[in-house]
DNA sequence: GTTATACTTGAGCAAGTATTCAATTAATAT
DNA sequence: ATATTAATTGAATACTTGCTCAAGTATAAC
């Protein structure tokens, strides 16, 4: 930031109590980053399409990848990051590798998100 | 997609008739960019203290500076953003502009998302 | 008019990210 | 053992994005 900016804001600031009052309670909501990064993984197309369709059926990779149209490294890629996030789990059977669901939970988000749109 | 990966998955594809229904109801879900915009919105830090500062009260550009302690610049770039998508609205009153909620729907989505992170 | 200031905006940059490619692992089949 | 294949992973690349800087707009004070 600008030496100046900073100045002229702490300056004219409009109404001191309540800027302070409100600084306090965003320090004390310690979720935010967890938070932000929830929606941060729900912000990408790819990822929540994967989560919608493994919301109608535990699915391989294989079939993700025809599902999404892409290749099967980039959905790999994208599992790996839900996978970490513990949002989907997986089970092997030969080679195949069954992805599903492990925070039914997220659905409610995924709901919730999709009724804010369609009432836009 | 290298040809090569795309026609072994469509060779070894393990469930047909489940992979074209759910695929049928991915390319029916329309709203999934924009499910996907609104989330992408919501997983930067910086927007979603804004959104939570603006739940308290409505407040200047130069407060919300304060309060996110960034420039004046980078809080007027994220609240185009947040206008853009109808999120805010603002009233001028002489030289300084107040922000506030336009939308206090996408709040059920703040407190679910936050429900979510809290019980993880 | 001139000056000051609250805010906006466009350009540029550094950091982050989604994808592809190539190499690798692990399980199966021959 | 060798070949095949479903999936993972690391590196490279193209793209996105949040911030800063500098310039500009608009309102107010003089």
């Amino acid at each position: 930031m600008k030496e100046k900016d900073k100045d002229v804001c702490e300056e004219f600031i409009f109404n001191t109590k309540k800027v302070n009052s409100i600084s306090k309670k965003i320090d004390k909501e310690v979720y935010l980053t967890e938070l932000s990064d929830v929606f941060k993984i729900l912000g990408d197309k790819t990822r929540l399409k994967i989560i919608y369709a493994l919301s109608c059926s535990e699915l391989c990779v294989c079939d993700l990848t025809k599902i999404l149209n892409i290749s099967i490294s980039a959905v790999s890629h994208q599992l790996r990051i839900l996978r970490n996030l513990r949002l989907v789990k997986y089970r092997k059977q030969g080679r195949m590798v069954f992805y599903s669901l492990d925070d039914e939970h997220i659905l409610k988000l995924f709901d919730q998100g999709m009724e804010h749109v369609r009432e836009k």
